[in-house]
DNA sequence: CATATATGTCAATATGACTGACATAAAGAC
DNA sequence: GTCTTTATGTCAGTCATATTGACATATATG
């Protein structure tokens, strides 16, 4: 049970590098959505809204139901705070040219502008913790996040392909 | 803007990639939290409940306000989940032997049993990730998400305190 | 035409968070 | 020994976000 040279026993090694694995998450999570949410808290919104414009953001012209693969959320769920961002002229809808059942999301210039100054309290925090560990680290973080998304969903990074210059 | 040599905005590459690091965090705290919840479902309990009972069983002995140093709620909001585990038997308090106005937390026997049910999913995900990224990629994971943590939170790790008391 | 799909909506409910105000017991300061 | 602060709890009201279930509408597809 305890080894002969270090006098530490490996198997509580292990437990202990696997909970720190599970606290690191949990406060990087935490700190990760604070800044955000004070921002949104000022227009009403909460954090689902800031899902939605993220992802919409990020993938102009989806449908309802891709945002809705993402976010893991009913319809009726989604229902209210897409309502309240399209309402608010944050986003806009409009059907689908092949199949016109589907409302296509896109972000009006406001939606750009709040998704804009939300998402660039994470990027200037995720640019200083990958700047401070280095090009090796990053590369160790992804390979791990990776490993932690359920195996259907990986496919899914890269999310989007850059454009040919 | 573009390079010579490659035909890429080096720009587009570091937005990329921060882009990336932000979805990461998204869907590996999305699916890491999936399956405690499940199981938290059926006992009534919440993502909430799940905070609580890891942190009591993570540091015994540990006081309210310990607790709600590390969760940054209110104390109303703790107080009607961490009264119901108290009140259904996964909690116990007891007064502080230096402080008797402390509550000291500390889990049940059955609070233990419903603690390792829970998180041994969760370290069975990172264990996983683990071994399929390396240790070396582990020690990079470490680094960038520490350096994710707000800087007056991260002496807390590694998270195991001396008994107090 | 019949069925399936994409989306929306109404209603009821639960969880977990908030603010603000007030209460109590015990510790610590003077 | 009083005074103040601290640790904790509680009452009351509110809000955001999620749920399930049922039903509606428009469009696509076989």
């Amino acid at each position: 049970m305890t080894d002969i040279k270090t006098g530490i026993n490996p198997l509580f090694l292990r437990e202990e590098e696997l909970r720190q694995g599970i606290e690191l998450l949990f406060f990087a999570y935490r700190d990760f959505t604070s800044e955000p949410d004070a921002i949104l808290a000022d227009y009403g919104f909460g954090r689902a809204h800031h899902r939605v414009i993220y992802f919409v953001g990020r993938n102009p012209g989806m449908t309802v139901s891709e945002l809705l693969d993402i976010l893991r959320i009913t319809k009726q769920s989604l229902s209210r705070v897409l309502g309240q961002l399209v309402d608010e002229g944050f986003v806009t809808q409009k059907p689908g040219i092949r199949d016109r059942r589907q409302r296509l999301l896109a972000l009006t210039e406001k939606g750009i502008e709040l998704e804009r100054q939300l998402t660039e309290r994470q990027r200037a925090r995720i640019a200083r913790a990958y700047r401070e560990a280095g090009a090796e680290a990053v590369e160790g973080f992804r390979k791990v996040m990776l490993g932690l998304i359920d195996e259907a969903d990986r496919p899914r990074f890269p999310l989007r392909q850059p454009p040919r210059r």
